[in-house]
DNA sequence: CAGTGGTCTAGACCACGTG
DNA sequence: ACGTGGTCTAGACCACTGC
């Protein structure tokens, strides 16, 4: 059910590296291989802890970790789990706008167009592509109370999503697709915020006059293995919403 | 040395809850009451077990999660240390100004104004205080290569932050001075992020034309016990500069 | 060298969800 | 009733620090 041959790590942790991270990093890499899919159940602690030859303290300790980093699920009584991102699940943690009373913002979405092409530099950059890897770029308005407030611009590498443009339109939200049809699982994302004034073509989708300020989030999408998946630039009408920041 | 009554926790949990997490919370009392100073080393864990009369697997489990917290500092060989906040760590957590390289802005500060009175309505709210309750208002510029870039307000609960406004000035950093004078150790903070443009005093503070767009930071600063010990309004004129969050 | 945290084991019992 | 994760224990050995 695993690599194939029955694997026993040696007591003598190999190149120094505690045994529950090489645990960690085994299970990481049964999910990786798709061999356990999401929303599917792991064996036992014990079970795993026979077939990994350690004990099922050790075995714990890993799936602690994964459980902490979202990547696991663990249900008292029922068995532990690769977690299975939902649309709401996703949206709960990656769309931080809020009315100014604190409710969450749940906007609806409109494409705008979505191509191919070759990264820019740019593009190149911020998703840590090779000179003249292919990008699928798409652009969207987020309305919230029938009125746009976000005109978001997103590229992905080609190679990661193959013929992700071929139908010509994306979902609302990416990043349960991307764990559901490529095996990809979003972690965490990194922003940088910071303000701009909206230019002509802007306001007239964000549907305000030119000039205005604009709250500019530039975000990479980073997965559970550390590639880079998304860039991600948000020009943000607020208008009394807010966007919400944990720091610390 | 402990809570007077050598106490014993019985193995039937009280309340259902952990015994890890009992003594999670006896450790985090030890340090508010400032028995355990900022800095200070605990008793070894097997100390530890002997005197909450638990294991030292269940000690290191309770360690375990505030070192996570950042309330506590584990050094192999040496000891467990409850974490003493200095300038330069507090400013690498709260500070999360970048320049366009993504090298660390390192402020300079220059204090405007302190001054002391009843909270008003809104302070009341995002300090969560009781009607006439005093407070400290302190107003700052934030300067970076000699140039003003955030102007912020900083509302305190006079109540915890007795004789603070005595001299008419603050540091430069206030979350260390808090834990080494005070006792109250921060643990995090929420924040509100928009925009806004400069009115005529923000832009005469600043040094730029009224009508520039702000970036606006309304951050509550949360103590370890769940107290929200500050409200904080920045500012901020970016000017290439951006402000770094993490998502997720 | 002694003492500390860091890791790992083996085994026990409890709480929960399912059949 | 059974199997799962959740907690707790006792003991072992290792790695690091400081004397």
């Amino acid at each position: 059910m695993l690599c194939g041959d029955g694997m026993k790590l040696p007591k003598a942790q190999q190149g120094n590296r505690p045994l529950y991270v090489q645990v960690r990093d085994l299970i990481v890499a049964e999910i990786q291989s798709g061999a356990w899919a999401p929303g599917a159940v792991l064996p036992s602690e014990f079970e795993l802890a026979r077939t990994y030859g350690v004990s099922q303290g050790t075995i714990r300790k890993a799936t602690d970790a994964l459980a902490a980093d979202q990547i696991l699920v663990r249900r008292q009584g029922r068995g532990t789990f690769v977690h299975a991102h939902t649309a709401a699940e996703v949206l709960f943690r990656f769309f931080q706008f809020r009315e100014p009373d604190g409710q969450r913002v749940i906007p609806a979405s409109r494409t705008l167009r979505t191509t191919r092409g070759s990264a820019t530099r740019i593009e190149q950059d911020r998703l840590a592509l090779a000179k003249g890897a292919r990008v699928i770029r798409h652009s969207r308005l987020r309305t919230w109370r029938s009125r746009p407030f976000i005109f978001e611009t997103i590229v992905l590498p080609e190679a990661l999503f193959p013929g992700l443009a071929a139908n010509g339109d994306l979902p609302n939200t990416l990043y349960d697709m991307f764990q559901t049809h490529y095996g990809v699982t979003v972690a965490r994302a990194v922003e940088r915020v910071d303000t701009q004034t909206a230019s002509e073509r802007q306001a007239r989708l964000l549907d305000l006059p030119a000039g205005q300020p604009l709250l500019r989030i530039d975000r990479q999408t980073i997965a559970i293995d550390g590639r880079i998946i998304e860039w991600r630039l948000s020009l943000c009408h607020l208008d009394g919403l807010y966007y919400a920041v944990e720091v610390g």
